[in-house]
DNA sequence: AGTGCGATTGACT
DNA sequence: GTCAATCGCACTA
């Protein structure tokens, strides 16, 4: 049974994520993800649908956001059909629109620090688990996706960052050379 | 009811 | 480079 996450997740680069609240709009140019697949131990589905990851269940475009470490949330886009499970993590973003804000919420100036890194994009965009289930084909939502603001370079494969297990999987995309995607940099190149 | 730990980050040596 | 912070969840009993 193929599965259409690693395309998805490969798709996602260049494409824009915006985040609409009463504070303002942001929105950023998505660099880096990272698919978690059917059958890999490193996914969140591994275990089954339970409460927590049930998102990652629902048809492909939903958001999966969970909260982790006791203080980080992290945004997936559910990459599969219906009752299948797995997903595309957000890694990282390039600043697009409400640059003020997002420095604002992250407590810094420095570009490259407003959402290069899954937690760092979460509270850079204010998601968090009001926004776990949500549709992110639909504006109504809050969140969602829209078309590239500019061309797109080309796309760099890697293993995926801080699991331990199915490591060796090459599911981490990235636009080649943008400061803004996390990692060593030889996960950069 | 108790336990162990995670798809991370930021502060510090 | 190392390490603590901090909490919800899955699992054991």
């Amino acid at each position: 049974m193929p599965s259409d996450t690693p395309v998805l997740a490969r798709w996602l680069i260049g494409k824009t994520l915006v985040r609409e609240t009463a504070q303002g709009r942001t929105a950023g140019t998505i660099v880096e993800t990272e698919a978690y697949v059917p059958g890999d131990a490193a996914a969140h589905a591994f275990i089954g649908r339970t409460a927590r990851n049930n998102s990652l269940f629902l048809p492909r475009g939903h958001a999966y956001v969970y909260f982790i470490y006791g203080m980080h949330f992290s945004l997936n886009v559910a990459g599969e059909r219906a009752g299948v499970g797995g997903g595309a993590l957000i890694r990282a973003l390039e600043p697009v629109e409400g640059i003020a804000l997002m420095q604002a919420r992250r407590g810094t100036q420095r570009l490259t620090d407003l959402a290069r890194g899954p937690g760092r994009v979460a509270e850079a965009m204010a998601i968090d688990r009001a926004l776990d289930g949500v549709d992110l084909c639909v504006r109504a939502s809050g969140l969602w996706l829209a078309d590239a603001v500019r061309p797109v370079g080309d796309v760099g494969t890697s293993v995926r960052i801080g699991i331990s297990k199915e490591a060796e999987r090459l599911l981490r995309f990235y636009e080649r050379g943008n400061p803004h995607v996390s990692g060593t940099r030889r996960l950069r190149m």
